[in-house]
DNA sequence: AAAGGGGTCAACCGCCCGACA
DNA sequence: GTGTCGGGCGGTTGACCCCTT
């Protein structure tokens, strides 16, 4: 059935509300409260549709709206209820006194979307990205190669596949975050790897919000990808996942130390023990509210995410990678 | 200083559902 | 059972703002 719009017809007014009408809403609602949107406002003097009048008070004229910058703890529920709900809004915004349905759908498409994205996690699904577990299997095998032979890593590189995969990747990590290492700093790290993997496995650091990891632990329903096997945790504290085999090769994760401030990807079938990542540290979420308004904290709290997204490549000394990227 | 490109968010749209006559 | 109404929902749009060139 449906209803016909009604906003466009008889004259009724559309577009941004003046304060003038605004008041006037406000006004009737105070003295006769709200519903009856269909008559409220030819009763109220406003040449608007109910529809148009409804959304005006819930969305921002109600007393009880909190405005402003959404805190870090906002942040966290709202991800973790959006794994739990999906674009439920309104469900969402039920449990988050203060904000509106259309505030968090908002929010969520400017902010948390992206930043989900450039942590390498699937914003509709919140697991990790396939494309980036086959392009880090792809990188594995082409460091790999360039272990036993240098100029097979070269050669790998110009792998159409390999390109398609890298330039999602990059594309979704931000290339500006991207830094190329050279490779003679790197020998050590290659020979002093992270304990925890052992055997065939090599690890790639992805980012994820202490949210994102409450969510490991906290609900079953999750893809076997993100399930945690507690009896098979290593002296370190590493928690492998259930892997899942894609291309030939297992992909994992371990969780990090106790407090679950990391995650690692390992892709296994690969014999020898190639890590060009560098464990990356996610710092423990602030407990400081934004002030609100404030543009610079904004910038400097998106930068901050940026900058610990980055995945360090180490690329051999005089391999010109400009033209590759 | 001006243009334009991207990001943000208030507002709108179309659809759906439950209540009721 | 059917049609209408009131209200709610998620998706989309477009005006505005800010930053970069």
């Amino acid at each position: 059935m449906g209803k016909p719009p009604g906003c466009d017809k008889n004259g009724l007014k559309k577009g941004p509300w003046t304060a003038e009408e605004d008041q006037k809403l406000i006004d009737y609602i105070q003295k006769h409260g709200h519903g009856r949107w269909r008559t409220l406002p030819k009763n109220a003097g406003l040449k608007r549709c109910g529809k148009s009048c409804r959304l005006r008070w819930t969305n921002y004229l109600r007393p009880d709206i909190k405005r402003g910058k959404f805190s870090v703890e906002e942040d966290e529920v709202i991800i973790q209820l959006h794994s739990v709900l999906g674009n439920k809004w309104s469900a969402i915004a039920a449990r988050l006194p203060g904000r509106t349905d259309n505030e968090i759908k908002n929010y969520w498409n400017t902010h948390i979307k992206k930043k989900l994205l450039r942590m390498g996690i699937d914003p509709v699904t919140h697991a990790p990205r396939l494309d980036l577990l086959e392009l880090s299997s792809l990188l594995s095998s082409s460091l790999y190669n360039s272990s036993l032979n240098p100029a097979g890593f070269v050669g790998s590189m110009f792998n159409p596949s390999f390109f398609s995969l890298a330039t999602a990747f990059l594309s979704s990590n931000q290339t500006k975050n991207l830094e190329i290492n050279n490779l003679a700093g790197n020998i050590q790290q290659i020979q002093n790897p992270y304990e925890p993997y052992q055997g065939n496995q090599v690890p790639v650091i992805t980012q994820v919000s202490q949210a994102d990891l409450n969510q490991f632990s906290a609900n079953p329903g999750l893809p076997n990808l993100w399930q945690i096997d507690n009896n098979v945790s290593d002296s370190k504290g590493f928690l492998p996942t259930t892997m899942q085999n894609i291309n030939g090769y297992n992909h994992g994760f371990y969780l990090g130390d106790q407090n679950l401030q990391q995650v690692c990807t390992f892709s296994e079938k690969i014999p020898n023990l190639v890590p060009f990542g560098s464990l990356l540290s996610t710092p423990s979420s602030s407990s400081t509210p934004l002030n609100n308004g404030s543009s610079t904290e904004d910038i400097e709290r998106d930068s901050y995410c940026s900058s610990n997204n980055m995945l360090i490549f180490d690329v051999p000394k005089g391999l010109n990678v400009n033209g590759c990227m």
